[in-house]
DNA sequence: CTCGCTGGAGAAAGCGTTTACTTTTACCCA
DNA sequence: TGGGTAAAAGTAAACGCTTTCTCCAGCGAG
């Protein structure tokens, strides 16, 4: 069942067809209503192949993550699914999963398909790879990391802002020994996460003596912790740089029978949909998930829709914020100096 | 950059770059160096739309989940993801949200990229819908649920073998009073698992009385284990349809002070990934999710390269098995029967 | 030496749309 | 009534590949 067979049915050219089909204003109803009606009946869906072929639009928007089973992306990918069939795209969803020849097979999948647009939520990706969808005049999206160029939008997170939040919730509860467990510091955003919690604690007189560097996994959180407890000084609060650290941390104090939050108070960062589901619920910094993938369509779809003259390079912000659970409570030591 | 063009400048016919590109061994090997060489240097990305289109099959295989958030779901998107890259293949992602507009609109945009096949892995959907998947003879993988069909393959899981090991831990532990929390009752594998259990229990004689209906949520978790808590005979352990519940129940139990696991036994289903992240790690029934992606890959797979003729229904298995972790523990009463 | 094969390469016909261009139709005004 | 114009419908040429069919060269056998 091609567009021929419905025109002939409907006893009207095939253009007529692609042009009601497409909702061309300038098509007598009557008519049509005539093709309409033979599309139900015969249930004719057309071929997006060839109406990308000649078109050259696929409405398809390319989507690279690093991990499909990294909790953070589920949401975003949920919410670029809804966004795209409001929209009438698809997505084609690719993984790096860390792998030097999944991101260059992911950026080549993506040109094959020739999609309309590619957001890249991933770090680290090489820079000739982006070259290659450059080339080709590909509207591109990043977050963080973004190369500065024409045609391709950023998407710039106010880390600072959330964590000063953080910071100060558990100076106002009476921490002064809070740790900061960073992520893997070749990560930009990583480093970005370290030094607004840097600021964050002068701003207030405290001095971020406690960093150690992590990995943003639970073993590295476990890990970590276990270090932060036997060392010197001993923290009362801790903070992490995504969520899954801070789980690591939860977790491993429990093993230890170490109270959170009676004990430690630990704080994530991302709010991952998870943060909810353990016990207790974590205190964590939200970076919204689905404000990013709104973001990030819809500059895709802006840009997409521009005329190729005027493609400029777009900023756009994304906000954090903290929230509050119950991971966090007011600091041992306070009780102790009370006593005292 | 076309085919033509680089027939052209590796002075061959298209139809030459086209046989090396899909490796014809028919192509003379000094031939194929030239192409390939041009291919190199231009940097050539064949059109698959194009492609696609004349061949008759898109190399896509659809996969229709009910959310991309729910926790069962990015495991299995992601061995999809890995087996479709490493078979020539993408994948279109798309969820229904249990929305019966959005599970119309899904098959819809399938068939309108002319995926090669469908793995459908979303309970409840519509006959009517699989019935324009099958008038175009694309080739289908269900779980549990497939209509009994030509061309259609279905995923029989077994559930009594991991529950049956789940009651028969908990029997071992010394737990007589073991509830179960089903799933929502409208859906079939959910009431295959509450089967399982009630049959388990009955082969070691034990009275599968504790059982309320759950729907698969935290939230329903929650509830229902202070229902059961409050209830005549109160339960030492409980088993749980889904691990979401089983997430709830213990969340719920941690703000009631009972302590998991040495208060009461939990046991989940699914052995999602993040049942290792909370505290305690749950101890639960595995259904593999990578098994029953790569399961549903291969079936499509197979269904497609096979020639027309011999299409059939293939069955295939997946078993569950228990996972012990610590959420389970000696019953509590036998303790106290043995102080008195 | 010619005939018949065979294997490899090229020519060209689509695949199912969209869209630029052409034709038809209808209407209005001189 | 005729000609001009604008709007709507139709014609047909792409889009970038695959694949069938044709062609040609080379080779062995009669």
């Amino acid at each position: 069942m091609d567009i021929r067979e419905v025109a002939s049915r409907a006893r009207v050219s095939t253009a007529t067809v692609s042009r009601t089909l497409n909702n061309i204003p300038t098509v007598d109803p009557r008519l049509a209503r005539r093709v309409w009606k033979v599309v139900n009946e015969v249930g004719y869906y057309p071929n997006k192949l060839a109406s990308g072929l000649v078109s050259g639009k696929s409405r398809v928007f390319g989507l690279i993550v690093s991990e499909i089973t990294n909790p953070f992306f589920p949401e975003i990918v949920q919410t670029f699914e809804n966004l795209a069939v409001e929209n009438n795209y698809e997505i084609l969803l690719t993984s790096t999963v860390h792998d030097p020849r999944r991101m260059e097979l992911s950026v080549r999948r993506m040109i094959e398909r020739r999609v309309d647009g590619v957001a890249i939520l991933t770090f680290g990706m090489e820079d000739s790879l982006i070259q290659h969808l450059r080339f080709r005049k590909v509207p591109l999206v990043f977050v963080d990391v973004g190369p500065d160029f024409p045609g391709v939008s950023n998407i710039k997170i106010n880390y600072q802002s959330g964590i000063r939040q953080g910071v100060q919730h558990l100076a106002a509860l009476g921490h002064r020994q809070i740790a900061f467990i960073t992520g893997p510091l070749n990560l930009k955003s990583a480093q970005a996460r370290r030094s607004a919690f840097e600021k964050s604690m002068e701003e207030i007189s405290l001095v971020p003596g406690l960093i150690v560097e992590g990995d943003h996994t639970m073993e590295g959180g476990m890990r970590l912790l276990t270090q932060l407890v036997e060392s010197r000084i001993r923290p009362t609060a801790v903070m992490c740089s995504n969520d899954m650290t801070a789980i690591g941390v939860m977790r491993e104090a429990y093993d230890q029978g170490i109270n959170v939050p009676q004990d430690l108070s630990v704080i994530g960062f991302d709010d991952v949909r998870l943060a909810q589901f353990i016990t207790p619920p974590l205190t964590t910094v939200r970076m919204s998930q689905t404000d990013l993938a709104r973001i990030a369509f819809e500059a895709l779809m802006s840009e997409t829709e521009r005329q190729a003259a005027l493609k400029g390079r777009v900023d756009h912000e994304l906000d954090t914020s903290l929230v509050l659970r119950r991971s966090t409570a007011r600091a041992p030591s306070e009780i102790d100096t009370s006593a005292d």
